[in-house]
DNA sequence: CAATTAGTGGCACAAATGTACTGACGGTGT
DNA sequence: ACACCGTCAGTACATTTGTGCCACTAATTG
């Protein structure tokens, strides 16, 4: 559900303030417009009246390794030094001990692959029944739809419609012809339910909290 | 750190099985290339020896509220139709008692904007002692970098180096001129460490789960 | 059947666009 | 002084590219 790349150069070369400004404008263009601009936009941007300064940067930021784009093909560019592609993963934090300190990018958390799933949705949490799974009031739960409840495997948390009462997440279990739906948190008690009467909508796939 | 939208102009109309497939070609294209393509390569894509087709599906599409793109510019389409947009919210759901069942989308996750966020990283959490604060031994956190760590505000849990120890991520307090930082579980003892000696790598912006 | 709409092939054209070349200016380091 | 490098202006050119037009076919609708 989640993937990490291994492969992006990591742009360490710095950049000149010309090619720094460049880049900033291309990466606020690119976030607005969600396509590149042309070499004479660039231009125009940068206030200058040749594209030979803009075509000049450009191979420069290229071999710095901070933007690739497709020979002779308008508005193919595309930025490599970092954002937009995913979230750097710098390594493991301690909590608990203390371990090494971390540096350079080990790898790359990447969120696109979860916005393309289909069919995913999400829920906030209401409530304090299943913090023993450390899932907190406020919290945002990514769920997937769920096709056949029987393929579920026990105690995977799910979001439960309870015939003519509501939705609610919980742990899964079946019992004979039953459902048996389980808090994380021993001030509520399992719900016993006739599998008919219960319609599960999706399994949990992520946890999403802001601070 | 999150946003939501609510426009999203829903495209309703249905497609032909020619416009349909040209948008889901389309969609995988702009997936895998991060730009759009021109007209000629839909063409070739398609198996047509004419612009003529694709333009007529284009034209459909829009009017159909599908895609849109900047008239006369090359490679300037956007998809508006789609998952590629965000992670719908459908709404709340009980973690305790029941609530009334969702149905339709209320509002949309963004995580894009987070992908945006300049020089945002993750780690990987080793340990158990942020475990009151719901932040699991394996579960990744988002740091955002801290700039000036004396405006922090008191409790902020941050990724915070001990010189020539390691990184950990604990509750930030200051002390006189030193520094506590504190653990969220009681069997770890909080440190207690001059200022000069900690940098603080980062503070806690989300925490996510995969399960 | 007639009318409408979508799709197709072929062609043409102007505009957009990437790229190359020349020359010049201002720093920086030798 | 000299070479080197990044920057800039101006120009030129081939290609890419969006768009318009015409005629024909296929499917759908009344």
């Amino acid at each position: 559900m989640i993937s990490f790349d291994s492969d992006s150069p990591a742009p360490q070369a710095t950049l000149t303030s010309a090619q720094q400004e460049l880049y900033e404008w291309l990466a606020s263009y690119i976030d607005s417009h969600r396509h590149s601009p042309s070499i004479r936009q660039m231009m125009e941007a940068m206030g200058l009246r040749s594209p030979a300064p803009i075509q000049s940067r450009l191979r420069h930021l290229q071999q710095k390794g901070w933007i690739t784009w497709q020979e002779g093909q308008a508005r193919t560019l595309q930025l490599l030094g970092g954002h937009l592609q995913g979230i750097p993963m710098l390594g493991t934090v301690a909590a608990g001990g203390l371990v090494e300190p971390f540096d350079d990018i080990q790898e790359r958390l990447d969120l696109q692959p979860l916005l393309d799933t289909r069919g995913l949705f999400a829920l906030t949490v209401n409530g304090d029944s299943m913090i023993a799974a450390h899932i907190d009031d406020g919290d945002v739960v990514l769920m997937e739809p769920v096709n056949e409840p029987s393929r579920l495997k026990a105690g995977t948390i799910v979001a439960a419609m309870v015939e003519g009462r509501g939705t609610t997440l919980k742990h899964f279990h079946r019992q004979g012809a039953m459902v048996r739906l389980e808090a994380a948190n021993p001030a509520y008690a399992p719900l016993l339910i006739e599998a008919e009467q219960v319609a599960v909508q999706g399994k949990l796939v992520a946890v999403w909290r802001q601070v």
